[in-house]
DNA sequence: GCCTTCATGTAATGAGTTACATGATTCT
DNA sequence: AGAATCATGTAACTCATTACATGAAGGC
């Protein structure tokens, strides 16, 4: 679906979400799976064919290594984040929010705010909530206005659809603004 | 991103959005990306490259033709659905929501739902209310069982990711549960 | 020794993306 | 006639999907 929403480095939001899963403690391919499978991560593929040529890339980049230990025992190999690995791992986290990733869908936004507390400041991430929810607002004005203009011409379903569709971009920005306000205090407090 | 949900016919979610807009009118290519940009299905792709050979895999399948009339004056070679295709249509927005759709994503499951009007009668868009309320309800108990068991070993802002995420389902699924109550009284009442 | 699970990979396929190509039509 | 827009298409590339292949470790 698109990109990842990169405007730098092109790699694909899975390959950014292993990386992310990296920098919280490093693993294997198949331990990658498994938890793709076992936690809310199941947004991304557990199939081998995905992982394993996703790793070779961000090996290849010069992103990740395997672990200096080597492959204990059993044939396992766990890779590690490198230094350009978590230089390009944080410019992705901070690059701005835009309307086509509101538009093409949240994934890969919340999935950066998800990794934010690995390695970002709280001032950094109230900063990103807030540019999220600002977008998030114009992208609701658009189709608050497209709502009105076409409610003619469109079967109820359609209307209902577009409504619910309103009403959890709506949602979503409350959320921001009050998680930005949050992020915010605890960047003051300490 | 994976599939668009369907368990019988493999054709893409862009496929069948085009088909669905075929069903509202015959149109063109032209028409159809012309539509993706202005209207709230901006989710899908403008660019030719997705549109045309999408236009032709429909076509090939016998799910679309070109209109009777021909193309007039200007160059433009409108759709319209054909009979099979039609019925294709129909099986696609009676198939059952499955946990899957739910997990990866609702774009597919809405846009189904946005496309009911046009030809299922509002018992029928009663039933798929219903047995989405139900999916999403159940992922929300897995997701909130997840949240609570590995709260710990999770940054501050993967917890809040995934509480919103949490919430989203969670209104989504009352809005299902509202939205099918609406159509049960539509259905009698007529 | 055999079977299951662990663990990594590859091949074929399908579909979307970007970018370019190509005519036809209307406007000035 | 020349420019802009209409309208359709193709080529190269990337990446995910499914399905299959391969070997090693450990249980029985």
């Amino acid at each position: 679906m698109k990109n990842a929403g990169s405007t730098a480095s092109t790699e694909s939001l899975l390959g950014f979400a292993i990386l992310g899963m990296l920098h919280a403690r490093p693993q294997s391919g198949y331990d990658l799976r498994k938890a793709f499978v076992a936690t809310p991560m199941r947004l991304f593929s557990d199939s081998p064919g995905a992982i394993y040529p996703a790793l070779r890339r961000l090996r290849v980049r010069g992103w990740i290594q395997p672990t200096a230990g080597g492959h204990s025992s059993r044939k396992r190999e766990a890779f590690e984040p490198t230094r350009t690995g978590t230089r390009s791992f944080r410019a992705w986290l901070q690059e701005p929010v835009t309307r086509e990733q509101v538009v093409w869908g949240m994934e890969g936004t919340m999935l950066r705010f998800g990794f934010m507390g690995l390695i970002l400041p709280a001032m950094r991430t109230a900063a990103f909530l807030e540019s999220l929810a600002r977008e998030i607002e114009a992208y609701v004005v658009e189709l608050k206005r497209y709502h009105a203009a076409a409610a003619s011409g469109m079967p109820l379903t359609g209307r209902l659809a577009l409504g619910s569709g309103i009403d959890s971009y709506r949602t979503q920005a409350r959320w921001a603004r009050q998680a930005a306000g949050q992020f915010k205090k605890e960047a003051k407090r300490r």
